[in-house]
DNA sequence: GACTGATCGTCAGTGATGCTGACAATCAGC
DNA sequence: GCTGATTGTCAGCATCACTGACGATCAGTC
């Protein structure tokens, strides 16, 4: 080493990719709980509703796995859920060890307003970049993730 | 609404940007945590130790400050490293208040070999994507993050 | 020089998160 | 009808990073 680090010798955390990708994550998910308060959801409880809406009704275990979760934490979040009149749960009659997820009417209704609210403030967080960008960065996290 | 939700019904979690984020940063961290293993440190520590390699002798506020975390966190990340014989800590002869943190000799050579194995690791997580979406993809997160 | 307010490191306590391990009920295959 | 696997549940635990309080110290003011 001739010099002690030239360019950036401040070790910026800003280009540890770890960091970036964390802190990212955490400014956005604030971001979003912080939009959906309203509807008495956070951004948790926002993927299993999404989940939820876009499927015919399916076991706990079907949306968990979906969201990447464990199936025991899967019952904290739906209990919370079924607590406030969003989802029902009812043992399935085709194999009872299973329960069927169903949003109510009101979880169906909760999940548009908080819908909107979600990609507002997913635009809100997006806005110093361009909608290229955008979506180069989405393509380029799913292979990523997708490994 | 024509159809209901025609391309995607499944509404697959990994079209949610938080999602993504949390699950690269998740699986970053894995990765990296396993290839510092060797040197018995992580990844936090690791954010520690790069920037007590790259600067003069600073104070634990400060080094928490650069990092994203709290004062009250710093003591602890610092008391392992500190029992591990990889930093010092002293009281600042400026200022008795606060404490002085350094690298040791040992602290040094960890911080080198972990350097390696943390870009090892790092290009191993992007080894799916090409050079120019790497640098596009830090670049993005940077812009991101810092608002 | 002594008083006041702010700063730094420390510690105890807290809340959120998400796991493991065990259990009962149920199912599928033989 | 057994046996082993699956599903939901619960208790317990580990991790993480915070808040609030405290003592020691510093800087500014009178």
């Amino acid at each position: 080493m001739i010099v002690s680090t030239p360019p950036s010798a401040t070790a910026d955390p800003h280009d540890v990719l770890g960091y970036l990708l964390k802190h990212a994550a955490l400014q956005l998910t604030a971001l979003i709980d912080a939009a959906l308060e309203p509807f008495d959801i956070d951004s948790k409880d926002f993927g299993a509703l999404r989940v939820l809406a876009h499927r015919e009704p399916t076991s706990q275990l079907e949306v968990a796995k979906t969201l990447g979760i464990d199936r025991t934490t899967m019952v904290a979040l739906l209990d919370v859920l079924e607590r406030k009149g969003i989802v029902t749960r009812r043992p399935d009659p085709a194999d009872r060890r299973r329960n069927v997820v169903e949003l109510t009417a009101h979880g169906f209704k909760t999940y548009e307003d908080a819908e909107a609210a979600h990609g507002r403030a997913e635009s809100e967080f997006l806005g110093a970049i361009s909608p290229g960008a955008v979506d180069q960065l989405r393509r380029t996290l799913r292979t990523l993730v997708e490994h």
